[in-house]
RNA sequence: GCCCCCGUAGCUCAACGGACAGAGCACCUGCCUUCUAAGCAGAUGGUUGUGGGUUCGAAUCCCGCCGGGGGCGCCA
């Protein structure tokens, strides 16, 4: 937000330096005085020291004591900008400069800044890059686990934060609606349960699960199978290869009994999307990409990137390290093709990509997938490196670790997994017995959406506040914490900004724009705000790094900012002039709340 | 064999190459007739796995080692 004032006196170090026989500073970066209780801007003179002393060394071999001279510069350096207008004083220490804010006439244009942009405060300059996030990419026929959650929940937040920060924003998830998992439901299904169908949309989409893992288990061969068994099971596997097989040559009746099967998990993933916030701009199924990706592989070939192994029995693949030039093992070599002329996943991403270049015009495309698909993400990009396409040098694969249970990894096929719904509806049960504790006033009908709110805001913010490559555990306590370093204790630090003010709208405060901060601002006021003044710069450092992780870290520091202005400043009861200002910092407060709780996708309630 | 990720307080995790490595949980002590205690303050807790290197400065970058996880031509 001071970029402005950091960039004139950045203006004014590098005429210093001139003047007194420095090296040009390549940087002068800026950032925030550290310890509370003052607030302002600070920049370091170690590197120009540094510089300095190998122009010295070079010249007469003498060494020189670098944290000194960068003391020593910046101390003139404070002295030569002597007064500078806006800052209250400037001082040196230890090689740093730091100028502090005049704390009344900043504070007022933060606040005000926030309130004018409103909804907005934070957001970025309109920027010409249009991003894709492809994100939530689950099969059909399965029902939707903790794993997809965190998924869903990651790219989300990632899509909305390169929206805030600017960029024009794609939201893609590519649901995988073939292949021998989906063929293994549509058999089970019509072998034991046709004509069966549970009510309501999780029902039956859990019900899809119960199926698999039914099947799985029938047929996996056991340990101690009698002869009987084994006929069994092999009939079984007859009829499920049957399956695939009339669905591949489009045999009308598995392709009905596919499409209506698959709607039901489309119901419920849509539900999903629709409870977690989430509005798909492009839907590609795997089904619809399956037979065009074949023609990419002509192409490929064609230019020399891919080698035809099928006149030998083998398949079409592409020796990535080998057309990179490379001489060590590191992209190896991947299939495109099978040799029985049937596409593989890699087939159908390259495909996609093409189309997102071609159709979509996306300059950077960003793949929320598992960490472990790391080295296929980086064969795919390289591949299209290969293909000529610029855009791969913007292709990013936001990996995350996996979610496993304390008992070890969730497994569909064993049916060992953690529903996202069962775990959405025991958090609103908790928040609801939380409410009834605290807040029994609120009504009923109250209750019901502030509950939603909170249990998802509870699970959203476990998911964002740890580092996307990391594995986590999923604990069912931990997750549904609502103390601490949670999103309901963030959301709750908005809830006391509106109590305020709702009281001091009852009490008939008028709210009044011109305000001053014209008082001894406390530490924690100066806190806020300045954490407050950050959000902008966060958002951009955010979107550049793929990191959704620092708007969780920075919504927290916010909320912890706040309650602690909470409890050492009174704003209603202060005198007048500071019960206005202080008004006005809570609105701005809540609104930056707010708008980073936003970015991650998380609500704001009005009480709770 | 090669590649990727991780190792920070008892536990779970933060920390643009920068000033005293911070939170939460758990445990202990205080604070509700005062804007909702889903809160605040305080106490305890660290040779950032290990040995080198680069740098004025390293949890962060580079190399070795130890420990954990993941991946590596017709699965997705």
């Amino acid at each position: 937000m001071f970029e402005h004032e950091q960039q004139k006196i950045s203006e004014r170090i590098r005429s210093f330096c001139v003047q007194n026989d420095l090296p040009q500073p390549v940087e002068i970066a800026w950032s925030p005085v550290p310890f509370s209780g003052e607030w302002g801007i600070s920049t370091s003179f170690f590197q120009l020291a540094a510089q300095e002393a190998r122009q010295i060394k070079e010249r007469t071999g003498q060494g020189v004591n670098v944290p000194q001279r960068a003391q020593e510069i910046a101390a003139s350096v404070a002295e030569y900008l002597g007064k500078v207008p806006g800052f209250s004083r400037i001082e040196a220490v230890k090689g740093y400069l730091n100028l502090y804010f005049s704390s009344s006439e900043y504070a007022r244009r933060v606040v005000d800044t926030v309130l004018a942009q409103g909804r907005r405060f934070g957001a970025g300059e309109p920027k010409s890059d249009r991003v894709m996030v492809e994100y939530a990419q689950p099969n059909t026929h399965h029902s939707f686990h903790i794993g997809h959650a965190r998924n869903a929940i990651l790219g989300e937040a990632m899509a909305r934060l390169v929206e805030f920060a600017g960029y024009e924003t794609i939201r893609a998830t590519y649901p995988g609606d073939i292949g021998l998992g989906v063929i293994t439901v549509l058999w089970a299904y019509d072998r034991f349960y046709k004509g069966q169908e549970p009510q309501g949309i999780h029902e039956r989409g859990q019900w899809l699960l119960k199926i698999y893992v039914e099947a799985t288990s029938l047929l996996e061969k056991k340990e101690d199978e009698t002869e009987e068994d084994k006929k069994r099971r092999e009939s079984y596997e007859q009829e499920r290869r049957e399956m695939l097989r009339k669905w591949d040559a489009g045999d009308p009746y598995v392709r009905q009994l596919w499409k209506e099967t698959r709607q039901w998990s489309l119901d419920e993933l849509e539900d999903i999307f629709d409870i977690l916030g989430i509005h798909m701009d492009v839907w590609f199924f795997e089904s619809d990409v399956d037979e065009p990706s074949k023609a990419i592989v002509d192409e490929l070939i064609r230019l020399g990137i891919a080698e035809d192994e099928r006149p030998f029995g083998g398949a079409v693949i592409v020796k990535i390290d080998e057309k990179l030039g490379l001489k060590k093992e590191k992209y190896r070599t991947n299939v495109i093709l099978r040799s029985d002329g049937t596409t593989l996943y890699l087939t159908k991403d390259l495909a996609l990509a093409k189309v997102k270049f071609e159709r979509y015009h996306v300059d950077r495309s960003v793949y929320v997938i598992d960490v472990r698909q790391s080295l296929y993400m980086q064969q795919v990009f390289k591949i299209l490196e290969l293909w000529g396409f610029p855009q791969a040098a913007k292709c990013h694969h936001l990996g995350y670790g996996f979610v496993s249970l304390p008992e070890g990894a969730m497994s569909a096929r064993r049916g060992r997994v953690v529903l996202f719904k069962d775990v959405l509806d025991d958090a609103e049960r908790r928040v609801l017995s939380v409410i009834a504790e605290k807040n029994p006033s609120l009504s009923g009908e109250v209750r019901q959406e502030v509950a939603r709110q909170v249990g998802l805001g509870a699970l959203k913010y476990a998911m964002l506040s740890v580092d996307n490559n990391k594995d986590i555990v999923f604990d069912w306590d931990a997750a549904l914490n609502f103390d601490g370093h949670t999103g309901p204790y963030i959301q709750y630090a908005a809830v006391r900004c509106n109590s305020i003010l709702r009281k001091a709208s009852a009490e008939g405060i008028e709210l009044q724009e011109d305000v001053a901060f014209d008082y001894a601002l406390d530490a924690a006021e100066v806190q806020l705000i300045d954490l407050i003044s950050r959000m902008p710069s966060e958002v951009q450092r955010a979107a550049n790094e793929y990191k959704p992780l620092t708007i969780a870290n920075l919504a927290y520091d916010l909320a912890r900012a706040l309650n602690d202005f909470y409890d050492r400043c009174p704003v209603l009861k202060a005198e007048p002039d500071i019960r206005l200002a202080r008004l006005r910092l809570v609105m701005a407060a809540r609104q930056a709340i707010v708008n980073t709780l936003a970015i991650l996708g998380i609500e704001t309630p009005d009480a709770m």
